[in-house]
DNA sequence: AAGTGCCTCATACTTTAGTAGGGATCTTCG
DNA sequence: CGAAGATCCCTACTAAAGTATGAGGCACTT
């Protein structure tokens, strides 16, 4: 439901409620209903009408809050120790790309991504892709 | 906040507006205002008070019914038509084993490792590991 | 009973990954 | 300036990974 078909709810149900109240009091001339009862009541329906308007309208920021949590820590990443170069390396990689792939994407030579490989594997303790791969999410270093 | 806290807190509230209500009728003797007014103002006080309300208690709802979410698609996994043993080894993969690791592991030869591996890469149409993992998590096969 | 899929293992081979050990610019910083 | 780090590239080698092909045993289904 969109938000402003929920506002205009809300004030259809605001009017109703007045409406209601004033047609009962017309009907039996009730004016023996106090003040604070009508208070009271109308207290305790837009509370819940607030209720309802706030699981319509809250509901839909906090999830989207909290779905997109922070992916990768760049703190994380600048006491890896890692490269501008090593980490687009290290990003390919967990992309599934091959060496050659990643010679191509980035304009460089084979021997070149595998230096690039083998120091990014040293800093972070590894000694293969998958488990620099592996590491890095864990160290939200990557995505 | 407690849950109690918090309805405790509404209890004094809604005490604190009759009160205020009355005290001001009461000093000024604005007998004036109109009982549509006192219900106006009343009802958007209360609005408010609601979405407060909503605010504390269905947060904390949907924050724990977001977060967990579903790590791994079982429906995927079946639909993936991996056998058991090749989901075994491609969830050691994913953690970055050598193949001899995942063999010592699963107490199987490296050449059936590698059979299993073959297979998997096949079914998921992939060519390496690293692409398999990649693919695995995307489709929610892994964690 | 024959067929199918799974798990296991093997050999032989090709390809990719990773290591070792260099060297050449270029920028930045003390 | 000189040192350090980053980037780029190379050769040569070893170690894994991956492919191809075949085969035996087991369980389940038709």
């Amino acid at each position: 439901m969109g938000r402003w078909t929920t506002m205009v709810l809300y004030g259809l149900v605001l009017a109703a409620v007045v409406a209601t109240l004033k047609y009962v009091e017309y009907r039996f001339m009730v004016k023996s209903l106090s003040t604070e009862v009508y208070i009271g009541v109308v207290a305790a329906l837009f509370t819940g009408v607030g209720l309802w308007l706030g699981s319509k309208l809250i509901t839909a920021k906090k999830v989207v809050q909290v779905a997109p949590a922070a992916v990768v820590d760049h703190q994380a990443i600048r006491s890896s120790g890692l490269s501008a170069r090593e980490l687009e390396v290290l990003q390919l990689m967990a992309e599934g790309l091959s060496n050659q792939e990643i010679a191509n994407k980035l304009f460089i030579s084979l021997p070149t991504v595998k230096s690039h490989s083998s120091s990014l594997f040293t800093k972070l303790e590894v000694k293969r892709r998958t488990e620099a791969v592996h590491r890095a999410k864990s160290l939200r270093i990557i995505a």
